[in-house]
DNA sequence: AACCGACCCAACCGCAAAAAA
DNA sequence: CTTTTTTGCGGTTGGGTCGGT
C-alpha cells in the first residue's frame, strides 16, 4: 500500500503487522524501551525498519492508548483544537489522552471536517453513532515504558494554507471563540501548556494528561485555557 | 445474494527539526 | 561550527469493511 518502497528496497518487510510481529515488539521494548528506533528492529529481530516500528508501537501497541469511539466532547476539543493549533496532530494529540494524532487526523478528515463544512451544522452524530464500533485491541500489555512527552508547543505555527481555513469556519460553527482576531504566540503555548503539565503533575497524571476515565482533568484543562486565551486577548488591547 | 460506492484506518512517504559526532 | 544521523511530524494512500441498491 502507499508509494514507492522504502523499506523493502532494503530487504525489510512493509505492510500489516502481524500478531507475532506486535508480541515481538512489544515484548522488546518492555524489556529494553526504545532508545533507538533504528537499532531496534535488529535488536528485536524484525524484519521492519526503525520508522515503521516507531509507527506502530505509538499508534497501536502502546499500553496507553485508549482504543474506541471518540466521545462528542474528544470531537469538540479536536475541532476546538484544530481551530488554534491548525493541523498540528500532534500538539492536538498531546491534550486528549490517550489518542494518537494519527487517529486524530483520521476522525479530522473522515468526519469532523465534514461536519464543519456542512452548512455550518455542529454537534451532529458522533462516529460512535456513525459507524460500528472499532475492532477490538488486539495486542494490549498492561504496562510499558512511559509515554513520549507532549510536543513542544513552539513549533512553528502550521504553514498548511487549509488550516488557515478551517481555522476560520472553525470559530464560526463552534461559537466557542468568537474572536477572529485572537492570535497565539509562543508564550501562550509555554504559559498554558506548563500549567496543564503542572495540574496534571497534582493529579499524579505523570503523562500530563488525565487518565482517560477522568473528565474532571479535561475539563480543568479546557476551563484553564479558555480563561489564559481571555487574559491574553484583553492584553492584546492594551 | 451479489454488486457497487463510500467510508475508515493502518501504514507508508518525504521533509524538517533535533541530537550527536 | 559543520556535517551526519536519528527522530518526529504531517500528508497521503489504498485495502478492507459496511451500507445501500
Amino acid at each position: 500500500m502507499g508509494r514507492a518502497p522504502c523499506c523493502e528496497k532494503m530487504g525489510l518487510k512493509r505492510g500489516p503487522w502481524t500478531a507475532e510481529e506486535d508480541m515481538t515488539l512489544v515484548a522488546h521494548i518492555e524489556q529494553h524501551g526504545h532508545s533507538n528506533w533504528r537499532a531496534l528492529p535488529k535488536q528485536a529481530g524484525l524484519l521492519r525498519c526503525g520508522k515503521s516500528c516507531r509507527l506502530r508501537w505509538i499508534n497501536y501497541l502502546r499500553p496507553d492508548i485508549k482504543r474506541g469511539n471518540f466521545t462528542s466532547e474528544e470531537e469538540d476539543a479536536i475541532i476546538q483544537l484544530h481551530t488554534m493549533l491548525g493541523n498540528r496532530w500532534s500538539t492536538i494529540a498531546a491534550r486528549l489522552p490517550g489518542r494518537t494524532d494519527n487517529e486524530i487526523k483520521n476522525v479530522w478528515h473522515t468526519h469532523l471536517k465534514k461536519r464543519l463544512e456542512s452548512s455550518g451544522k455542529p454537534q451532529g452524530a458522533t462516529s460512535a453513532q456513525k459507524r460500528k464500533p472499532k475492532k477490538p485491541v488486539a495486542v494490549a500489555a498492561s504496562e510499558g515504558p512511559a509515554s513520549e512527552p507532549a510536543s513542544s508547543p513552539d513549533q512553528s505555527l502550521s504553514t498548511s494554507s487549509d488550516s488557515d481555513d478551517s481555522m476560520a469556519t472553525s470559530v464560526e460553527n463552534t461559537g466557542s471563540f468568537t474572536s477572529g482576531e485572537f492570535q497565539i504566540d509562543d508564550s501562550f503555548w509555554s504559559e498554558t501548556l506548563a500549567m496543564t503539565v503542572d495540574s496534571s503533575m497534582e493529579a499524579g497524571d505523570p503523562f500530563g494528561c488525565a487518565s482517560p476515565t477522568s473528565s474532571n482533568n479535561e475539563m480543568d484543562f479546557w476551563v484553564r485555557l479558555f480563561m489564559q486565551a481571555g487574559d491574553l486577548q484583553s492584553l492584546s488591547q492594551i
